[in-house]
DNA sequence: TATTGTTATACTCTATAACTATA
DNA sequence: TATAGTTATAGAGTATAACAATA
């Protein structure tokens, strides 16, 4: 309709300079996965940024703000919009933390446990939609090689080898 | 300072449910990979955003900015707002296709294609730095696995497979 | 004096609807 | 009637500076 040749003008466009860049093969994934992911969080009031401050406050963990903004390479007033968010929602709670008064520590509620388990089954099953074309060993591979590149400074074991 | 055991417990942030997961690790990996991206662009005055609209233009395409939208997935109209600032630092123009009188096909400057060739190389050396954790091997393999994830409909030979 | 959490502000990105001119 | 480009607008994400309480 359009265009005459369009399947082959397909290919052109993906053999393009930048369509074979890894940084913009990594936005435009990051892009699908990130859609998707919000898709399946909606249901449970929660966002692809928001629920990373669940999780961790689930995980036992006790952050205080600054640590999940440390760890989230978020802005500590952005960590309190989010957890605004979800104690409004009553999915979390802030409390003293004994050993620095300064400081507030995550702890999540009956109802915010609850919540994340049932997102994190969710993010699981939304997981597979855009990574489906990847058989499970190239999704571990996927995993494998971005966890290095997303945390450069942690080894693999604990000794931070000299180079 | 703030923690007695802050490395055992650096740890146990990275070994945590969400810091697992694709998602997230495909967020925070691409997070790093744009911001390089955008750092390295700003001296031509393009960024992530533009970048591939410039890139595309230069390729010999003549895409339209319908096509344009359709391949970055982004809406016409942030379309519009990318081509007029590129338009209005002189590196592209918008012609008339001859072929459908509402259509516009976006064409490199000369300044234009000066530009991208040195934006080009700064991006190569860019990526560098977030990935260079890894090798040259395995970047290779991250770069294949997320084109199959960015283009899942796009088969590697040509016939679309059934399923 | 430095740090934690907070508020305020501005700027970018993203999504949506409506309008025009062509088909 | 449908499509290409445009305009306008509102919401979400992001970055920065300044302030109060505490170290």
């Amino acid at each position: 309709m359009a265009r005459s040749d369009t399947l082959p003008r397909e290919a052109a466009w993906r053999d393009s300079a930048v369509a074979t860049e890894l940084s913009f093969l990594m936005a435009r994934a990051n892009a699908l996965s990130l859609s998707a992911g919000n898709r399946a969080l909606r249901p449970f009031g929660l966002k692809v940024r928001s629920y990373p401050v669940l999780a961790l406050a689930c995980d036992g963990l006790r952050p205080t703000q600054r640590e999940l903004a440390d760890f989230l390479r978020l802005d500590p007033s952005q960590v309190v919009a989010l957890i605004d968010d979800l104690e409004a929602q009553g999915l979390v709670e802030r409390q003293p933390d004994e050993r620095d008064r300064r400081s507030k520590v995550l702890v999540p509620t009956a109802a915010g446990r609850r919540t994340w388990d049932a997102a994190k089954a969710a993010v699981a099953e939304a997981e597979v939609a855009p990574f489906a074309v990847l058989s499970q060993a190239e999704r571990e591979t996927l995993a494998e090689l971005l966890a290095r590149v997303a945390f450069p400074g942690e080894a693999e074991g604990e000794g931070d080898g000299p180079d």
